[in-house]
DNA sequence: CCAAAAGTGTTGCGATTACACCCATGG
DNA sequence: CCATGGGTGTAATCGCAACACTTTTGG
């Protein structure tokens, strides 16, 4: 590494992604089945190495266009970055992990492309605790467990809920978001107060559907406050 | 690379620190001026390069250390990391930032250890959008930024503020972290109540002290809860 | 005695909850 | 006409900010 200290080691970077969304109404995550060594044959989280001139940040945007075909439509954020000697039996190889959530039931697995070197690529279910059924390769486990309580903890305070849906959403699509990632059932009557008291949070379009079934409901869009004042608060656990 | 495709590019792995402290009831950051180029002269966060077998997180351990003699008794997480291509006009340089709480006025710049590179080490005052008077190398300002923006957050959740004073500590000595790290004034009787009505978030050590003046305060530890419930709310910004 | 800081009691208000109730559609 | 989801009204309650007031020290 020229210009640096002798004893500086190198290292690979890869970006990862934490790719969620609600298929069903129940929360997924984006998972490829390795076609090499190591991990042969398991699921992992989508990735790669960064390339020269690449940010962690750029190298996921490409990973998630690539795997996805969903270029914006999509949020995007760094998540953190794994970095144990011993996580990649390959060699030193750092994680920037990122966390995506896209909209539900957009990009059926069947329609990604199947390019590179990704075999197999499916949304595997999460359970309440943050993992998957079958295990993961490499740390995948740990990240995604990260993954789903950032998101968790987002919802709260966030407009990040938005992120799970259409562009134009109800809603009663957005609170049926809550109730996925929560795993509970808020009261519809008044989270549609809440929200639609929140300053900025909702951009009425003005216009209906039923979609949905029922009475037409009122389309919105994001609106431009980025974080929700006040929170959504998760319901107490039982004690 | 060996093991891994020809396209990896290496890069050089660091950890930087955000120590926070309290100086004078006033935030501060931990600065070192640099002795060598680039950026010679300038005041930067501390830092160094990951060594061999040892991850991001153990290598800001070791640095930490080695800038503050500081062993335990600090806040130590992550914060983020930062691959911007040109971040570093040595070459690739990642850096994996840390967020350091340490105790109050503990471990005065003169105290500390001017091992290794550092050849000036000080705690340098954080204005109110978590900047410094004097510009920092690299990145560094941003990355501050970012420090600061976290520990203001985190906060009104969590157990941190009690990373910013010693062992055994007033209610009292708690709430003006508070007021230092948010720049505000909190009432002291009802943030009283709340601090102590929280279970788990205070151990009453059973003993008293006078070292803040006035009526002997009661003495505590930090709890076993690491998140606050409910939360210490930030007052509202005047509009 | 006075200043200063620690704690406790009380009160009023605003947010939240839980639910009753009405609305507008598709089948 | 009924099931389904959307949306509004309202009363009980909870949490919390505001502040009066008492306590216990040092000087």
């Amino acid at each position: 590494m020229p210009g640096l200290p002798d004893a500086v080691v190198p290292v690979a970077l890869a970006a990862d992604l934490v790719v969620l969304t609600l298929v069903d109404g129940s929360l997924h995550v984006l998972a490829v089945r390795r076609a090499e060594a190591p991990f042969i044959g398991r699921w992992a989280l989508p990735g790669g190495f960064v390339r020269e001139g690449e940010s962690a940040q750029r190298a996921a945007e490409r990973e998630l266009a690539e795997e996805t075909g969903l270029g914006s439509r999509v949020h995007l954020e760094q998540l953190a970055s794994y970095s144990d000697p011993a996580r990649d039996p390959r060699g030193r190889v750092v994680s920037v992990a990122h966390l995506a959530l896209v909209p539900a039931d957009d990009a059926p697995p069947e329609a990604m492309r199947a390019g590179g070197d990704a075999a197999e690529v499916a949304w595997l279910p999460v359970t309440d605790d943050g993992s998957t059924a079958e295990p993961l390769a490499f740390d995948h486990a740990r990240i995604l467990r990260d993954g789903v309580e950032r998101a968790r903890a987002k919802l709260e305070y966030s407009a990040l809920a938005a992120a799970f849906c259409e562009e134009e959403f109800t809603v009663g699509e957005l609170r049926r978001v809550y109730d996925a990632v929560w795993g509970v059932r808020l009261d519809a009557r008044n989270f549609h107060r809440k929200v639609t008291g929140a300053r900025g949070f909702l951009d009425p379009v003005g216009t209906t559907t039923t979609r949905d079934g029922g009475r037409p409901a009122a389309l919105f869009r994001r609106g431009p406050a980025s974080t929700l004042n006040p929170p959504i608060t998760r319901p107490p656990e039982p004690d």
